[in-house]
DNA sequence: GAGTCATTTCCAC
DNA sequence: GTGGAAATGACTC
């Protein structure tokens, strides 16, 4: 498969995003590693990426304005789902919470029908943040919960939404 | 199967 | 109201 990556910079926080075919099939927010040991993970999942924000520069341009605090729908971008259909019913229920709206663990298992445990489950495997909006799913005591790869960037991302935290 | 969770809910204090 | 335990369901090994 052929397919270009391209980094931005979100609060501090390098965001890297890999596209094919027109949709987003992979994303990730680095914390330690670098982007080229992205796009080695990348690659043995049997995916050539290539760098290429130029390919990319409309997807660049509305991910930094979403850092820059504007109202983007983001998860309105297309995105390549993978995963159980459990984990796909999850992420088509987090993908029609608009920007600055949450929802709880609770009420999104109500909506596929499982439980908040298995909700939390899928979001820890959710391969394309911020497209799957898994910052708005919090926990129903109004604490944050979790967030791969930390709670951190959750936090960002919420405030980002105009949430004070 | 047993063990692992990004949770929730219920029931004693 | 607080704290702990049980219920929970999908997943991995």
């Amino acid at each position: 498969m052929k397919a270009f990556y391209a980094t931005v910079e979100i609060e501090g926080f390098t965001f890297a995003f890999v596209v094919a075919d027109g949709k987003v099939i992979r994303a990730k927010f680095l914390t330690k590693e670098s982007d080229e040991a992205f796009a080695e993970e990348i690659e043995r999942e049997g995916i050539k990426a290539e760098r290429n924000p130029f390919a990319l520069q409309h997807l660049v341009r509305l991910l930094q304005s979403y850092a820059s605090g504007g109202r983007i729908a983001l998860e309105k971008v297309p995105v390549f789902m993978n995963g159980s259909s459990h984990d796909v019913k999850v992420y088509k229920a987090i993908r029609r919470l608009t920007f600055g709206h949450t929802a709880t663990y609770g009420e999104i298992a109500r909506i596929v029908g499982s439980s908040a445990r298995a909700v939390g489950r899928a979001l820890a495997r959710n391969r394309v943040p911020l497209f799957i909006p898994c910052h708005r799913v919090i926990r129903s005591d109004g604490t944050l919960g979790g967030f791969t790869p930390s709670v951190e960037i959750k936090k960002l991302l919420l405030k980002l939404e105009g949430f004070s935290l």
